[in-house]
DNA sequence: AAGTTTATACCGTAAAAGGGTGAATTTTTG
DNA sequence: CAAAAATTCACCCTTTTACGGTATAAACTT
């Protein structure tokens, strides 16, 4: 069976990641470079007159970042597939490219194995996710849930207790009563099951609450 | 004139950056990639029979860590001069890599005009750190010296505030009076020139402290 | 040996912890 | 749409902790 080869563009703000990833694909007799841009704008400005069947993209670009990059092809040329590149392995970053339309997340530790099924699934049309991207969604969800909301209020009041002021400067602050002050504090420590100002602020540095 | 090429070896666990690097240099007439090695252990394996100018050394590997591997082949292979490739501009691996016998520090978002620049300056026997990664080692610097030095008592007391134990409960924990604590606990407010707990423990977490 | 730092300790006032109660408002949901 | 739930606000009271000075013996520096 014939196949046309797949198209592959590449986005990243790093030519030795660039020409790493021409250089492992350029065996692949299916698959074709076809261009790469060091950013978003150049990339745009690709797709004005040419186009890819997948995009190969980095998530940080100097000018916007993948993830509005991934939003904007994804918006303007539903035809083209993108697969995320990315260092970090982080849930939300994973999360967010693939709200903005990616359809594959790769680690830039990736084998030349891998870069090629993830590419075969995506024309495939699958999602492909490696292995350590799928792990840190799972687990950021986990975090998510077991992180209880904060209110509005709560938010508040715990950005100021981090910032040193004592229940009555924030009374002041937010025209309330200390009172109310105090019970907002106590339903945060209520929430986040601590007991103190001290595990309250630890809690909230270590889970990015403030 | 004419020169001997510059050997280079390239020691990075991935692969993508490896084939991207040799891209990158396969045009420069004084330059002769020689290897590359995805782990430590390969490298040493390949010194064992075998000689370069200079390492492009990753500073992640799998094995052990660049930093180790720098100081063992820096000890083994005094000629062999090492250039340190790091996706990280962190102050910390500059220094490290840097008492372990590295000549230069890259960051992986290098320019071909600059790798090649870093080799030619540790070839003529000086070293070479990107501008990022010697404003890191400044900053670090700079940052360490203004952080006040904390007493082994300071340090018990501070880590213990910060696990939500009360000063009476330190004092129970430590074998000293409550105001004892309390002196200690002034004293933390004192040298990090905070005014209450919130502020103390938001400090020591973004200072690492605790 | 003199001076500095560290660890220790006491007192008094202000603030926070911890307990409970309750009511008006907004949001969620059946 | 109305009931239920959550949010925001407010008050009271007691105990504990925080935080402001001040001070002294011990342990290091020089």
């Amino acid at each position: 069976m014939f196949d046309n080869p797949t198209k592959i563009f590449i986005v990243d703000d790093h030519q030795m990641i660039i020409e790493g990833l021409k250089s492992l694909l350029q065996n692949e007799t299916n698959i074709q470079f076809v261009g790469s841009a060091n950013s978003a704008e150049k990339c745009l400005q690709y797709f004005k007159n040419q186009t890819c069947h997948i995009i190969l993209m980095d998530i940080s670009l100097p000018d916007i970042n993948g993830i509005e990059l991934c939003k904007i092809i994804t918006d303007k040329y539903p035809n083209v597939k993108v697969i995320a590149l990315s260092t970090f392995n982080q849930g939300t970053y994973v999360r967010k490219m693939l709200e903005s339309g990616a359809n594959g997340y790769l680690l830039k530790n990736v084998s030349k194995i891998e870069i090629v099924k993830s590419i075969t699934t995506v024309m495939n049309g699958n999602n492909y996710l490696t292995t350590e991207a799928e792990m840190a969604l799972r687990y950021e969800n986990e975090l998510q849930n077991n992180l209880p909301k904060l209110t509005k209020r709560e938010n508040e009041v715990l950005n100021l207790i981090a910032n040193g002021f004592t229940n009555s400067q924030i009374s002041e602050k937010l025209f309330i009563c200390v009172d109310t002050v105090d019970s907002h504090r106590k339903n945060l420590y209520l929430k986040l099951n601590v007991k103190n100002t001290a595990m309250l602020i630890k809690f909230a540095n270590e889970n990015n609450l403030i």
